[in-house]
RNA sequence: CGGGGAUUGGCGCAGUUGGCUAGCGCGCGCGGUUUGGGACCGCGAGGUCGAAGGUUCGAGUCCUUUAUCCCCGACCA
């Protein structure tokens, strides 16, 4: 991409009704756009990060077994009856609509009933199980507060995937993959040595669920964490009972603000005996399906991201989630670095290329608030050792690096 | 939803006890000088001051209502 051609502008200034540090640098940098609070457009760049990371998140799914799809965001008003959740005080968080005729919508806050009455049609047999699908979804949730830039807010894009299964074991099995495969998806998000998998509040089907927390200021969540024993415990489930059961003691245990980048659910049978998903078992009986949910709140991963690896020039990037690897700045000579642009660019090496009529200042002020990996310069100066500058995001000096071997390196 | 703060060109801000054609910086356009960490000079465009109503000879400044944004709290399957 060369930033003469990317529509999106820079700002020097800081807005000033964000406090949030993702939102700021985010808007600042032209990666999204503020429509009202709590709710954010993504422009070509933020875009760019948001389907990386969906990228990531996808290919860890598929690999335990989740297929694609994607629900709705109108949604029946009979659906949410059978479980009770249509009515606006069990569930404070609905946005409604209707239809000309007058029939009641509700707007997606949520798709645990909608993929529950959709598998209706297709499971039946003990031998459509186990079975897991997830989807990419904006979820509308009319929060009485959106807070903290692109963590919390109104509408967001959120990774929803539901398991079927016969029973309790056949659900544990499954269970106990998606923990793994979350865990690689902080890994290659680089958080796991921040993202813990914590204990909270269970609900009516077992004594826990799994969150999983990312250590982080902004964050709205307090947890308790152990490091050397890996274990971390929400606030809501801080009970002398339960830490016994846990196999921890207060002492040992430190507070931290973090911030809930994945939940992972216990359903029971209850909700589908309620919405009458059964199958048929080996006997001919009619069984409820056991249902599990795991949600990864992919928006607010960005937010998490942008929030924790910045510093005080602007947006750090991973790798795995960058716009592109490589800032390549021409301080004077375009015709070379258009050279380096195309070499790069058809080696597979994704590359923003400064290659505006603006002063170098600026051209480096704009490579650290955007944040790429990897920054090359070249100039006149570069040029005369055949080589070019090089810098990574993340260091403070500069070297100089042989023109032939920069595609290496990079 | 309770409490606090804010709203003036695209962005960040200043506007005395109400008083003249509403300013400043950045950005933007044109011309020129510059060219490795957000250059400089000159000229220029762009706002009726969140909205509605009121007081007054006169309102960005005062009053009423209202909308929106931010923060703290409550809330967050």
């Amino acid at each position: 991409m060369r930033l003469s051609q990317l529509f999106t502008k820079t700002s020097k200034t800081v807005p000033a009704d964000e406090t949030a540090r993702n939102a700021q640098l985010l808007i600042q940098a032209g990666y999204v756009y503020k429509v009202m609070a709590g709710v954010y457009a993504y422009t070509p760049l933020g875009l760019s990060v948001l389907e990386n990371i969906k990228q990531i998140v996808r290919e860890e799914m598929n690999a335990i077994g989740g297929q694609e799809l994607i629900m709705t965001s109108l949604q029946r008003q009979e659906t949410w009856e059978t479980t009770g959740r249509w009515d606006d005080e069990t569930v404070d968080v609905w946005f409604k609509t209707k239809l000309q005729d007058g029939t009641e919508l509700g707007l997606a806050w949520s798709h645990e009933e909608i993929i529950v009455e959709m598998m209706k049609q297709h499971i039946h047999s003990y031998r459509d199980m186990p079975v897991q699908v997830y989807q990419f979804q904006t979820k509308l949730r009319n929060e009485l507060r959106a807070k903290s830039g692109i963590m919390r807010g109104r509408e967001f894009v959120m990774k929803d995937m539901y398991s079927f299964n016969v029973d309790a074991e056949q659900h544990e099995i499954f269970y106990n993959r998606s923990i793994e495969a979350y865990k690689k998806v902080y890994e290659r998000l680089g958080l796991d040595d921040d993202t813990y998998v914590t204990f909270a509040a269970g609900g009516a089907f077992t004594e826990f669920s799994h969150e999983f927390q990312t250590i982080c200021e902004a964050g709205e969540d307090f947890i308790y964490v152990n490091r050397e024993k890996g274990v971390a415990v929400n606030e809501e489930v801080m009970t002398d009972e339960n830490l016994a059961k846990l196999g921890v003691t207060r002492d040992e245990l430190t507070k931290v603000k973090s911030a809930e980048v994945g939940n992972i659910f216990n359903f029971g049978t209850e909700k589908c005996e309620t919405m009458g998903l059964f199958f048929t078992d080996e006997s001919g009986k009619q069984i409820p399906v056991h249902l599990g949910s795991y949600g990864i709140g992919v928006t607010r991963l960005m937010g998490v991201i942008a929030e924790k690896m910045a510093d005080d020039r602007g947006l750090v990037w991973p790798a795995a989630i960058a716009p592109a690897r490589v800032h390549l700045i021409s301080i004077g000579e375009d015709d070379e670095a258009t050279k380096l642009y195309d070499a790069l660019t058809q080696a597979g090496i994704s590359v923003i290329y400064d290659d505006r009529d603006v002063r170098a200042g600026q051209k480096f002020a704009d490579a650290d608030l955007l944040g790429m990996p990897h920054r090359v310069v070249i100039s006149k100066k570069t040029l005369e050792q055949n080589s070019v500058e090089y810098k990574a995001r993340t260091q403070s000096d500069s070297e100089l690096i042989a023109l032939d071997k920069i595609k290496d390196l990079v």
